[in-house]
DNA sequence: TGCGTAATTGAAAACGTTTGCGTAGTGCAT
DNA sequence: ATGCACTACGCAAACGTTTTCAATTACGCA
């Protein structure tokens, strides 16, 4: 099979590309007459318009590309695919397509990072896994490459962003053990170097605060990197004179570690102590006991994350900065 | 900052685009000299190929597609992240792009998926997650259209793959478990929709039947589809006058549902029981106890995949179906 | 019939690269 | 000096579209 170009469908039909073209793309200045003549001939030819002629002729690839961290493998991230699934299935709704392109923060990834952009590859980036201090944003955003991020950061630059409020989150979740009655609040936190991690912590410091608790140094962690550590940190925090008797987590996986830990020494979660996680994985429901946590809002996230970043390619108006509140599921475990 | 193009540096070097094209590809048929020049200018300008041009002329775009399925959301791949950067950095290895495209079974979607190849977005793809029936694969090979699949299938065409090969490792399994002294060793296994759930039910058979033991029927269940239907048949084994002492199960996630189940009945795995998973996730290192499995070979599942495609692209001679071994990693529940 | 206006249409340029072909230049042997 | 082989380089076409601009046609109205 030859290839199927607008030109060969000129022929045939007897009329000029041009004339094809503006037919095909429902423009104005063609006959009804020879738009059915057209229309006719391609799909007779399976036609499909070139979409690399297109985007060298237009100057947009309507391609996005999705930058992940992956510096922390195995990354663990148990939502990933059902984000994806998300976000890639928003950008078909405006005609686009999604590039993944993983990036740890070595310069040499960030270099790579920038050439999507300069070669044309992807119209504009999303930046996800953003650190405190993340190299990625302070170079994309100098070098005014257009992109958004998908997470906040400490960098002292201007960029748009899409972030799920764990602020807010952890101060609901803590709020919500405060109500049923706890006054011993551990914080279960991972290392501060990402954003969210401080968030969340700050989430629950000032429900502690706002509700005239008081802040135990010893129940607040935030070293939780990955399962070993997650277990020692929660054995240390049963084995205290006075151990907290309910336990807010900045992800659910951290919970359930803390979950099993505490099972060993036969305590039930929902009985003998109180725990909330964060993010709601497939996982959490299914939990022995089911786990209250509180809801990532991912189809509100890849929604705004697609919507803000045509608005940065277009310079259009709007927001620039969208903070989506999680939800508070409650299960069995509070 | 303006457009940075090859006739942009063609006009401050004093030389033709053809030149400074054959300079930046290290082509013959320049000076030394001039390929120098041509360097600096390159450099000073940071200056990027435009990739959209480029594969207009190449007649290639240097991107591959990853076709998943995505019927089943939430669709609890918990790999998916680790798997899709293993694949990203092969593909960068080969200069090449990943595209993701989310497909479910719907013939909207399977038109969707033809489009990529004949738009000429992508030079091929990779079919993931085969059913038995597939219609993907039998649209795509009847088109003649370049791909190659992650998984096999049922279906009556020709078409490459690689899988990894669940037959033998459930195999492996089995007679793991066997070679413990086991004798009442049921399946724990998935519908049959699939086809790595009929392959690997296949492998805990042929273990049985070579190693001379009765295949009870309510010793193998193939309809684990979710959290609460694996909890149920759990129970129900469980509960047998004469239970089962082994359990091979055909993910991890069943193996963890499972451990659950009989937990709650005060069983451990590994004294009272014996149990064996499939994947090696990374929750399956930290389970109580850690969880004995057969992990699965991503990293050459990825390196397989992409150098079958390029072949497949570029017609090149070479195998045409690959089979990879899962390795058994022996922890403390078997 | 003639004129003005609007609707169709086509020619050609443009997007940024690569590449086949032709030509000028160089050095070397005759 | 002439011929020859070879290198270095430029010209122009090609990849498949979209879009601008000008030209042609059709049509309504005086």
């Amino acid at each position: 099979m030859s290839k199927r170009t607008i030109i060969e469908i000129a022929e045939r039909v007897g009329v000029s590309p041009a004339t094809v073209s503006r037919a095909l793309n429902n423009m104005p200045g063609v006959s009804p007459d020879k738009r059915r003549q057209i229309a006719a001939v391609a799909a007779e030819l399976n036609y499909h318009p070139n979409a690399i002629a297109r985007s060298l002729q237009g100057q947009r690839t309507n391609t996005v590309a999705y930058v992940a961290d992956v510096s922390n493998r195995p990354a663990a991230d148990l939502l990933f695919k059902d984000f994806i699934t998300v976000l890639a299935e928003r950008c078909a709704r405006y005609g686009m397509d999604l590039l993944i392109h993983p990036a740890t923060n070595g310069s040499s990834n960030l270099h790579d990072v920038g050439r999507l952009l300069r070669s044309g590859r992807a119209d504009g980036l999303i930046l996800a896994d953003t650190r405190q201090h993340d190299p990625r944003l302070q170079v994309l955003a100098e070098q005014g490459l257009r992109f958004i991020a998908f997470g906040r950061s400490a960098v002292d630059v201007e960029y748009a962003y899409v972030d799920v409020d764990g602020e807010l989150g952890i101060y609901a979740a803590t709020r919500h053990v405060i109500e049923r009655g706890h006054r011993q609040i551990a914080f279960l936190g991972m290392p501060l170097e990402y954003s969210y991690a401080v968030h969340r912590r700050d989430g629950y410091l000032r429900a502690m605060r706002e509700f005239g608790m008081a802040v135990v140094p010893e129940y607040v962690t935030v070293s939780m990197t990955n399962e070993s550590d997650a277990r020692l940190m929660m054995a240390r925090l049963l084995s205290l004179p006075m151990p907290p008797t309910a336990f807010v987590a900045a992800s659910d996986m951290i919970a359930l570690y803390a979950m099993s830990v505490a099972a060993q020494r036969g305590l039930v979660a929902g009985r003998d102590y109180a725990i909330i996680g964060f993010d709601d994985l497939p996982l959490a429901a299914h939990t022995a006991p089911p786990l209250t946590t509180m809801q990532q809002p991912f189809d509100q996230v890849c929604d705004e994350l697609i919507a803000m970043l045509l608005r940065v390619l277009q310079h259009e108006p709007g927001p620039r900065q969208v903070l989506l509140p999680p939800q508070l599921i409650i299960r069995s475990t509070t």
